[in-house]
Parts: C-alpha cells; sequence; structure tokens
DNA sequence: CTGAAAGCGCTTACAG
DNA sequence: CTGAAAGCGCTTACAG
C-alpha cells in the first residue's frame, strides 16, 4: 500500500543509505544519484513513516503548547503566533487546554506526553511560584508568563511592571490624577500578571507625586470582558470620582469601555481608557481601545527557538535561561489617538 | 534513561506481553499480575513510546486540524471545541495554519504530514467546488463548512440557507422592510458561505413578498470588523433608506454596530442588526449583537467521530457521509432583546 | 562515496 | 492465561 524507503531503493538502484542521505539533505550524493532518487521518491508518492523516523531518532518534530484556553484571545493570538514559528522551523504543534485548571496544568507536564512532543512551551495561570520544583521535568520545556519566576527551565517573559507604569504614564500625561485600576490582585505570596502590572501602576503614580487612592484599585472576578464591565459598573455605582482607567488586560478594557457607555460617560473625554495585551478586538472597539503591545510575536519566535535549542542540545546543557522582550504603548481613540481602522482610498469592489 | 516495556516487565516478574496487556486493558490478566505491573510503571515512571507504538500499530494518535487562522475568533473557538472533543477521545490535535492560502490548503491535504496524524479535520476556503477531485486522497479526511458539497470525504456542515432565513426572517418579525446584507457575494460557479447566507436572506424577504433591492446587497473587501465597517460606512454614505442589517458573519456585524453609531444611527432603534456564528465578542458588544449560532460544539463532535470512525475502519468502507447540524437564533439588544450578560446577583469580591 | 545490518520500543500472531 | 520472537520503517555506525 504505501511505499518505503526500500522501495525508493529499488526504484532507483541505490541503498537506503542513499536514500535517507537524500531525504534529510545530507552531503556525498552525487547530483544524478540524487535526482534518480528524486524521481523515484516522486514516482511512489514516497513519504516518510514519522513514527519510525521518530522512533529511531528519538524525536517527533512535534512540539506541545499548553495553553488554558484559545477562546480566549490572547492565547489565541499565542498560538497562532507560535504555530507560524514552529512551521517555519519545520515543527508542527499539538495544542493542549488546560482551562486554567491546576490538575490539568500538572498533566501537562507530568510526562505523560512526554514522549509523544519533543518539548512543551507551557503558559501557566494556575501552577505558582510555589509549583517552581514541579518545572524540574526531564524533557525540553519553556515556560511562558509571570507566574513563576527564577525557575529550572527557560523562560520568556515580558516587562509588565515597566510596560503597565509607562500605560499609566500616558494617562497621566494626558492629564489624568484619578485612575483607576481594575483587575488587581494584591496577594503577598504569587507573582503574576496582576501583581506586577499594579505594581507599574503604583510606581507611575508614585513617580508623578500621586497618592494612590484604595478606592480605585479594583478586582474583577474574571479576566473577560464580562468581569471587567462588572469591576467598572460597582466602581461607578459606588460614586467615586475618576477620569482615567486602566485596565490589566483588553478583555476587561472592552467590558470597561461598555460600562463607561451604558452610564453616559464619554471616552476619552470624561474617562481615558488603556487596556494591555493588544488583542485584535481592541482596534474595532467603539472608541478604540489604547493599550500595551506585549510583543507576542517576539515572545513566540524566542519561545520556539530557545525550545529547539533545548531539543537539540546534546551533552552539555547550557543554564536556564530568562528572556525579556520589548513593549510599545498603542495610542487609540480611548485615550484620545485616533482610529487605526480607517477608510481605504480606494474602495473595495461593491 | 527513560525505560521500556522489558523494564517494566524484569520488574514485575512477567513477560512484555503481559505489560502491553495491562497497559492498553486487555482482558485476560490475572488481578494480582495487573497490580504488580502497575506497580512497577509507577516505581520506573514508565511511559509508553508513542512513535514505537505509531510504528507498530499504524497510528499516532494525533488528528490534524486545518484552518486559515487562530486570530479568526470563529477559528479559535472552532479548534477549542475540536481540542476539548479529541482530547476526551484521547487524541491529540496538531494545528495547522493555512492563512486561506490555496498552496497552503493543498500541502494540508497532500499527504506530505499523512504519516503524522491519522486523519485531517479540513476547513477550506480557498479551494472550491472546482477542487471536489483533490480530496480523494488515502487517509481519513473530514470536510468541514460549505466551500465543497458532494465531494468523496464525509462532510460536516450546517444549514446556512435556512439559518440566514430565520435570521432576516427575526428582522421581519419587528417590521423592517428594508434589509441590507453585507458580505455579500454572487458568484455563480462558487459554494460558499457568503452565497447560501445571501440565498437565505433572498428567500426569507421572498416569503414575506418584499422585492430585494439590489442596493442594499453589499459586498465586503473582508470578513472582518474592518470590512463590515466599510462596507456599512459606504452604503450609509450613498444614503440609501435602511432599518435592518444581516452581517454574514458576527466579525462583520461588530464592524456594522461601530460604523452605525459613528453615524449617529440608534441601534436597534434606527437600524436592528444580526450576525453570525456567535462569537464570544458578540455578547460583550454595545449594543451586544444578536446573531445565528450554529451549533460550533455539535459541529466539533461530529466531525472528530466522523474522523474517528474512518480511523477505525477495517476493509469495509462505509461510503461518504454529510451531517448538517442545528442552529438557534439569538436575540440580543442589537435587535431589541436583552443583554445577556447582567449584573451578578453575588458581586464577586472587590 | 555506497551497502548490509543492527536496533529504536512497541504490538501481535503464534506456540505452549 | 503467558512467553519468545518477528517485524513496523526508519537512521546510523561500521565495513568496504
Amino acid at each position: 500500500m504505501t511505499s518505503t524507503m526500500h522501495d525508493v531503493a529499488r526504484i532507483a538502484g541505490v541503498s537506503v543509505k542513499t536514500v535517507s542521505n537524500v531525504i534529510n539533505d545530507h552531503p556525498h550524493v552525487r547530483d544524478e544519484t540524487r535526482r534518480r532518487v528524486r524521481a523515484a521518491i516522486e514516482e511512489l508518492g514516497y513519504r516518510p513513516n514519522l513514527s519510525a523516523r521518530g522512533l529511531r531518532s528519538g524525536k517527533t518534530g512535534i512540539i506541545g503548547l499548553a495553553v488554558p484556553e484559545l477562546r480566549e484571545n490572547y492565547f489565541a493570538e499565542l498560538a497562532d503566533a507560535v504555530i507560524r514559528v514552529a512551521g517555519s522551523r519545520g515543527l508542527g504543534v499539538v495544542v493542549e487546554q488546560t482551562g486554567g485548571d491546576r490538575d490539568a496544568e500538572l498533566r501537562s507536564i507530568s510526562g505523560a506526553r512526554l514522549r509523544f512532543t519533543d518539548g512543551i512551551l507551557f503558559s501557566p495561570v494556575a501552577l505558582g511560584q510555589r509549583d517552581v520544583h514541579l518545572l524540574d521535568v526531564p524533557f525540553p520545556l519553556v515556560l511562558l508568563g509571570e507566574r513563576i519566576f527564577d525557575g529550572p527551565t527557560d523562560h520568556v517573559t515580558m516587562r509588565n511592571v515597566d510596560a503597565a507604569s509607562a500605560a499609566v504614564g500616558h494617562l497621566l500625561s494626558l492629564g489624568r490624577r484619578r485612575t483607576a485600576v481594575i483587575g488587581a490582585r494584591d496577594d503577598a505570596d504569587e507573582v503574576s500578571s496582576a501583581v506586577l502590572r499594579l505594581r507599574g501602576y503604583r510606581s507611575a503614580l508614585a513617580a508623578a507625586g500621586i497618592t494612590a487612592d484604595p478606592a480605585l484599585v479594583r478586582s474583577a472576578s474574571e479576566w473577560t470582558p464580562r468581569g471587567g464591565m462588572q469591576a467598572m459598573q460597582r466602581l461607578l455605582d459606588e460614586g467615586h470620582e475618576l477620569d482615567g482607567v486602566f485596565a490589566l488586560n483588553d478583555a476587561m478594557g472592552l467590558g470597561v469601555l461598555r460600562a463607561l457607555q451604558d452610564a453616559g460617560r464619554r471616552v476619552p473625554e470624561d474617562v481615558a481608557v488603556i487596556g494591555f495585551d493588544d488583542v485584535d478586538e481592541g482596534r474595532y472597539a467603539v472608541p478604540s481601545l489604547s493599550t500595551v503591545d506585549p510583543g507576542r510575536d517576539e515572545i513566540a519566535r524566542t519561545a520556539v527557538d530557545l525550545l529547539v535549542e533545548r531539543i537539540d542540545e546534546k551533552g552539555t546543557r547550557r543554564p536556564a535561561r530568562t528572556v525579556t522582550t520589548g513593549f510599545r504603548i498603542v495610542v487609540r481613540e480611548s485615550t484620545g489617538g485616533r482610529a487605526e481602522s480607517t477608510r481605504p482610498a480606494v474602495p473595495a469592489t461593491a
């Protein structure tokens, strides 16, 4: 039925070793031989059996990506970027969803799937700093995010504190002195996006000589539009004065916009709003949502390359490395910038 | 380093065959033996090598999902659903992005990845009816969507015409007599979501004795918020009277909402708007977007189960089957319904 | 530069 | 019910 290297070798009149050399672009094959082998491959429609190759070489050419949920835009866009980069490196990506569940996160790095992927990119949301010892696994693992630092594995993270500080600095530069923060969390013993971004908020205010009003520091039930909307509604209901909002992610920022509009507050005239993540939706919101671009493509590229390095590593293992990616403040309508989506010079055909 | 079945067999004092029987839940193993084998597996941290199993059994336990782009919400949510269902069937999912590119779509079913996945779920957007012969591939393939019908493979599709007709019927029931459609395309020789949904629009109007005004039938440069917004802006600029809009997907519907608001039209008072797809964002838009729920979970479940059936198929191959899933009209604020996101009875901790 | 052969770790007839 | 052995399709030392 399906043909093997032996069939190709027979048709081409060479040994399987030579076929293997051609397939894997090894040197020392005469051009004429290479041509004959290629023709035989074409003729038979031969495709290497990846299981056999994997068994022999100890590699499958597949990496795992463990994220909470693809229906969260941030992770869909991250997965999109990771799949692109991995594809360009000749790797397939098995996407696993943990649902932000601790057990599922543990399972994804338990090794149950170990002999199936060559390594895993892992974005935890349930595991935290106290679980750092669980990351000492016997296979290549690259950690994403800011739940766990100083672990035994390579780690790609963003400048959460600095970026949050810059976002609040942007609101300050617009003259906003009463900026609320939505999505805060102040667990002393946890390091998370929430904690780091809140730290950036505080340091920006402190640098401007402003005392943060505790009433303006709000948690959200979940980091979604719904969570942001509800937190904002409560804040408005309580009657606090405010002229700016820093939503710790764009999803909540979209909910904040809605709550403000429902309450008849004008954005950005009455209240300027900035989010974090730069998901596509923010660009199309009314008004469009200013945000922090955390450099998702750079994160994906860096993470895949670190993982590939680890997979290719022979005996000598280099020490764990932490890479911090850059960021950019994206000014849109919600802080007085212009919408990016303008009419095209040439209208599309109607 | 990593242990094998032989190690387990040695520790447990049984043959590898028995270990295999235990791992694969085969009968005819005494409880006591089973316990000993399990203990040995535990002790060694043994995990089956999936490459070896794949080589021997001819299966990898991985299926492929080929979609345009995960950053499009519809496909992120579809992938989310497929990964959940596949996981419950013990299968991993390699996600491949075609970018809606013809060559990439062909590559995804060319068999280059064949011996790597047990089968593929394929959602084409570039290939069309004329490419139907290309689907006659020597591995399990399940087609999603409405680009190609009557092909040689199993096919899962939704009731596009009926659902679109019901959406427009909903607008008619609100008394809207001048409903525009956004995202139309009228290629006589192509069957696509656009063509089918447009057909539903026409049949609903016809059933109500209304002549469709060609000026209200609009294409969009792309099926995105931007495309919807631009198409709506042009429609408004041209000064046509209208009181309803049927956006052929939610992404365009979100852009339509924005264009209407920019133009000072009230939704739904002046113009009622309904989309198609039921992506999460529509629920959080201001106003929330009415839509057609095409039953994404049902699509995912059906597609995975058909693929599993094909993979497990021995000699006798049953004929290709087409499954059509159900739909539901979701009435939200943009057509006068209530927002679904209400305040929680119990506020989250602040 | 090329060929014959071993072996990666499983599963599965085949004997017993 | 259990064991010994073949073989899935590759890659890679090892000879030549």
